[in-house]
DNA sequence: TTGGGTGAGTTCTACGGTGGAACTCAGGGT
DNA sequence: ACCCTGAGTTCCACCGTAGAACTCACCCAA
């Protein structure tokens, strides 16, 4: 989807070569574009080994992505060994940007990213209308800002494509089949929102964004099986295996929440005793802490609270971290991940409860197991909507939403 | 590992074609090969479909395989279309034979298969003697019993591999990291087989093993992702995602043992309660069943009981049922299978306690989750053993162990 | 200063796998 | 007997690749 070429937005581009586009190019130049793109500079000897192809090739196969303008030789770069220095090669990052939003129930957070997703730039704008029409042209509206942003940019090349993520189940096309939060079901958005921007659009599920976003530039480059945890409003999960995103009808929206975690724990709506939702998101510790405290608290207050040793705030914080390390040991134990990434905008749950959380994940580990390298990432909207722009690169890069 | 040519073990073979090996073949003609073989008899024009293809291609392509005898055309096969009929390709299953061996603490289990893992002819040996060398030689005596069936069998091709599993970890050349039933630590047992039999041998996680049987030749067919669940003397568990074998380093070994199942449940010896190896195994099943019945008793007789009525057997049996359905979901929720196959040696659990289990696995899926195919499986060793053969039927056809 | 060593990158050619056009083949339907 | 249809064949042009022979750019040592 989103195959019509990309037009920019706005005002003019600045001074552009001609450019060669990302997705027809054949199969071993694309690779070399891609790992370019995502290991940094890299001399044409790396790439040969790399793909095992003769140096002959790897001449073959750069010039015409040199002469496009798609990649750049770099300079000064040399190796510490001897013999004739390398000419890494580069892709010049601010020669295309990219927007990508996330939707809450409420608001869209927006950024502008480089093609190495670099964030340039951030905005966001309150959802006072959540039907589709209004989203979309709160969205647009947002792109457009960023846009005009990159133009006013030193030299900078325009925007090439949008990633908006939310929530829910995406089918084909930027159709949202299901969004909780928004209250959608089978509304299309991704080609209304091409229409009004005359940019490619790509929509995808918020998790299955972040965790390829996770896996392209984030906490899981060059890991081929990790896993993702987010805690916030809901439980989220992503998995990566074989280097490939797991996308099962089931992935990305939230069918962990009621994962069994503790039995003598709070129940939740369905009935379940300690079920991940009753447990670990932040509706779940704000609300066992006000029962305790005998009044209301918001997330970062509990979490401020057990830092300074309140007894309630305490133990709220270490049975929810326990939970939170009982699901990560049960990620680890039953897909085997090298990495297990926790994030979400709930995360600091894991740095308070830190010892609780690490001392779970021992007992439910088997003594002869592997290490499993546990990464807590301190994200905000920031991240997701900087995951939903990689999405919009990997479009833009890979042709496909995958 | 294990690509020295195949040579007869026993009498002369059979009359036999020149013969092409599998392993040389370049990228499209193996290809075609590994899907003849997996998927029956199939004409050149559905090869070319599936593999993207010309038709012109696939003439030329499967030419030299027809004409060594690898393939072969079928004939009298008629689709119901129009137009000339099909001419499909299908491997003469006889013109190889595999011999598979489970070893287990006490006895070694060999199977005799063909090409497509059709179990011609079986033998089980005891093993009194554990050292490595010991095993080795019981290993060769079955090998060559079931090679000479081979050789008697009407025109018949030789034993060209042979596979051997065990539980434990194996490493490169065959060598047996560790394997706790037989008390081995670094030992070689693939090289020395080979020096003894003349044949290429490929020693394999039994689990690991036994996932990529049901993947060729299996209940897991066509499949690209799903899980395996053995329960006997232990638990064990195997996943395949993206249409390969998840073979990280905790693969295989059992790490599954002390899953939290039950809290309430009964200890294990590492102090767990409710632990997956402290409720669902053989032995966990019978001494619960041993403690309320007064009396000593046989996994099977504790099965009979639970179908007779008998409040204990049922309950012990409906516990362990509960557990796996518990495990069985587990599975389903973190990794995003399609199906989950039960199998091992003590699954008729699964059957007698259907009911339980099925209630569990429905408690703890989310209700908007997508269907979980449960597919029981009654193994025995001959299923374990085969599954070894199939491993040997992978290296001779793919090169490579995995 | 100069020449050799070294590994990066280039040029050119031979080769092998591929698609596609034009063809034959073997059935069914009218 | 004729055409239609889809399977399979033959042949040729094309393209991506490896490999050999080469140049290039730097270091080092005499």
């Amino acid at each position: 989807m989103t195959t019509s070429p990309p037009a920019a937005v706005g005002t003019v581009p600045p001074a552009q070569r001609p450019g060669v586009a990302w997705t027809p190019l054949t199969g071993a130049a694309h690779r070399i574009a891609v790992a370019v793109l995502l290991d940094g500079p890299l001399p044409r000897s790396e790439l040969a080994r790399r793909f095992d192809l003769s140096a002959g090739s790897l001449t073959r196969l750069s010039r015409p992505l040199l002469d496009s303008g798609m990649l750049v030789e770099t300079t000064g770069v040399y190796d510490a060994t001897s013999g004739r220095p390398t000419r890494p090669l580069d892709v010049d990052e601010t020669s295309h940007h990219f927007v990508g939003v996330k939707l809450t129930a409420t608001t869209a957070h927006a950024v502008l990213t480089t093609l190495r997703a670099r964030v340039v730039a951030a905005e966001e704008a309150l959802l006072l209308d959540t039907s589709p029409a209004g989203v979309a042209a709160t969205v647009a509206a947002l792109v457009r800002s960023l846009a005009a942003h990159a133009d006013r940019g030193s030299g900078g090349g325009p925007v090439r494509a949008v990633g908006v993520s939310l929530g829910g189940r995406v089918g084909e096309r930027g159709t949202v089949r299901s969004a909780r939060y928004l209250g959608w079901d089978g509304v299309p958005l991704g080609e209304p929102l091409e229409d009004l921007l005359g940019l490619p659009v790509v929509v995808d599920n918020d998790l299955l964004s972040l965790t390829r976003a996770e896996q392209w530039f984030g906490a899981a480059r060059g890991c081929d099986h990790f896993a993702v945890l987010t805690i916030g409003e809901g439980v989220g999960y992503g998995l990566v295996v074989h280097d490939e995103v797991v996308d099962a009808p089931d992935a990305g929206v939230g069918l962990l929440g009621h994962f069994p975690l503790d039995p003598t724990g709070p129940l939740c709506p369905q009935g379940h005793a300690g079920c991940a939702d009753g447990l670990l998101t932040i509706g779940a510790v704000t609300s066992r802490a006000a029962v305790g405290l005998r009044r209301e608290v918001r997330y970062e207050e509990v979490l401020d609270l057990a830092v300074e040793g309140d007894p309630v705030a305490r133990r709220v914080v270490d049975d929810a971290a326990r939970g939170l390390g009982r699901l990560t040991a049960a990620v680890g134990n039953l897909t085997m991940p090298r990495k297990v990434i926790l994030s979400g905008d709930g995360i600091r749950l894991a740095e308070v409860g830190r010892a609780a959380l690490l001392e779970q994940v021992a007992a439910d580990r088997n003594p002869h197991a592997s290490e499993l390298v546990i990464d807590v990432q301190r994200t905000g909207f920031r991240e997701w909507a900087r995951g939903a722009a990689i999405t919009a690169i990997r479009t833009f890069v890979l042709g496909t939403r995958a």
